[in-house]
DNA sequence: GATGAATGAGACTTCATTCAT
DNA sequence: AATGAATGAAGTCTCATTCAT
């Protein structure tokens, strides 16, 4: 693809991430996309095949930056409690700062969007997609200091805080500082530390 | 209201459940609904002035269920850290039982109608609707083998990782059985025990 | 039919004549009109075949009321432009003392309803229906002191002005006092006499 | 507006005119207008927002087309009761011509829809909407000829007898010959002249 | 390749009418 | 005879998608 079409598409990606995750998928017709884009509804389809792939397509890349965000932090050199700590501070930050990816995200598990794709991932056995990932990489290892239990376990004591307080945030309902930040995470350490 | 208008509406309600949480509110129309219902469209406008009624007027029945159901269980006569392991421990089981309730909630707080509810709530300043809660009572007073938080980092530390896990299970990612639900029960707690 | 139905029946009569006066036939439910009513439904079929027999039953008792009320009035010892200007006034006070009544009648003759019934007056040849009017017993025999015209150009000399008149004022666009109606009436003999 | 565009817009008018005129804004469904501009369903709604929209557009056009015919034909040498006739009868042949738009304006005025509008005039205090018409270009200024009446009066006394009896026309209850509209529109004269 | 007018299936909702009680 | 819950046909409008320009 030349850097012109890439151009074009992001532009159709971005626009539908603001328009999806303010209005929710069903109230952001593919028309007021293409005006908000600046561009005419036809192109849309020219890019994606349908308005069901631009959802899969969106989802792809916004979870790809958000993991290449989150793993860019990581620093081997510090305790693993100091590591852990660091990236859900840093996670909190991205999705708080980004509060379309997060709205968009949440809204695409919730949808039989997500669900679908929740059941490729269990069939592709999982890894292969995620294997990037702080999470898994930090669960799937063997740590000392972390108790010895499933990554499913693990996965949702460290993230399921996080989503759950954020869901607050974004609808205005708690205002995030700092103080309050880090009480988390180190709650969420607490919960998974041996 | 009759007891037998409660049937029907009942019925409504019921069959609404599990249209919605199969398909999400935007495909499941409401022919369908009267169909799989076994009544006429119009039948339902009856009962619900439209759509969007239908669909919070569940939400409150659902909610209200859940709530009882919890709050059934808490025995006061136990130490802190068994109340808490035996709450969520219920919750978790509840809400793997009742799949369709699950997801019909979370689908409705990741959307418009969910985001306006949570408004009221807040205007609400909380205690009143929920007070009984078990999450209220036990977070709304300070005990003293609980970290000094916010009611909100509580909550997300407490219930996070149930939400999350139950996202997974619900998509048959994960098979609860009793030692992983004991396991992250306990996790919740360490995260919020002083 | 006993008197107590005739009650039940003139009851639906005048609650249909607020009704589709105020918000037109077809923004009136039978819903509305039976709540209205203080009846049910079902018991407005018992009394006319449908939603169209009740209009068209309507029109007859609204029509026969009026003919009957301006009739009354005729004295036949004064001039005939006595007669006339008499007749015109009071026709103007009933109408605008019936607002309902002016309505529905404007909107049934604007109205397939109206049109329907207009065809069967003149296949009727028309005398049969309206003889007992004044308009008929006064331009239906020769005057001396009125124009030799047709009855129809007559008619509409004479009354098309009221009716004029009567939008505007029943739109709240006028207001009808004495020496506004008495002008009109007056005007309407100046068209018609010799 | 392309030209294109226009004409498009001008088909749906077209058979919207006619529809409504024959069978009344309630007995003409979209679908219906769609299939005999031989349209599809949507393509209305690219031209008016929706149905009521597209009535008062109707109405406007309507309105505009007629006063344009009349006032073309004013000849201001000739005298004011000449003008007069001349203007009352070219009214009659227009509507009578185009008994579409004199059903349809008929209908347009006796629904909430023409009330609304009325309301509308009254409060630009009229001229500046209307001031093109003969109507209120001839009663809006003193006439030596004219009695000294409330115009309101003066236009119900002028254009009250034409309605009417259209109406009957219209209805097929009278055959307006040359003769019959002569007289009509003297008779006019004959009401407000002094 | 881009455009955007046109399409028409399908969603939500209303309401005249029926019929078991 | 009266009731009013139930019915479902029919209406309005939206919007994903196509295709001629």
């Amino acid at each position: 693809m030349t850097p012109e079409k890439q151009d074009k598409r992001n532009n159709i990606l971005r626009t539908a991430l603001e328009l999806f995750s303010e209005h929710g998928f069903h109230d952001a017709p593919m028309a007021q996309l293409a005006k908000q884009a600046d561009i005419a509804v036809g192109t849309i389809y020219r890019y994606f095949k349908d308005k069901d792939e631009l959802i899969h397509e969106l989802y792809k890349e916004v979870d790809d930056t958000l993991q290449r965000a989150l793993v860019r932090e990581v620093d081997p050199t510090i305790s693993t409690r100091q590591q852990f700590v660091h990236f859900v501070t840093n996670l909190i930050h991205y999705l708080k700062d980004h509060p379309h990816e997060f709205k968009f995200l949440e809204q695409y598990y919730n949808s039989p969007f997500g669900i679908e794709k929740k059941r490729e991932k269990l069939h592709m056995s999982g890894p292969s997609d995620r294997k990037s990932t702080f999470g898994h990489f930090f669960f799937g290892t063997t740590k000392d200091d972390i108790k010895p239990l499933s990554g499913h376990v693990l996965h949702a004591l460290a993230f399921g805080p996080v989503t759950f307080l954020l869901r607050d945030a974004t609808a205005g309902l708690v205002k995030l500082d700092e103080s309050l930040v880090k009480t988390l995470a180190e709650g969420c350490w607490d919960a998974i530390k041996k």
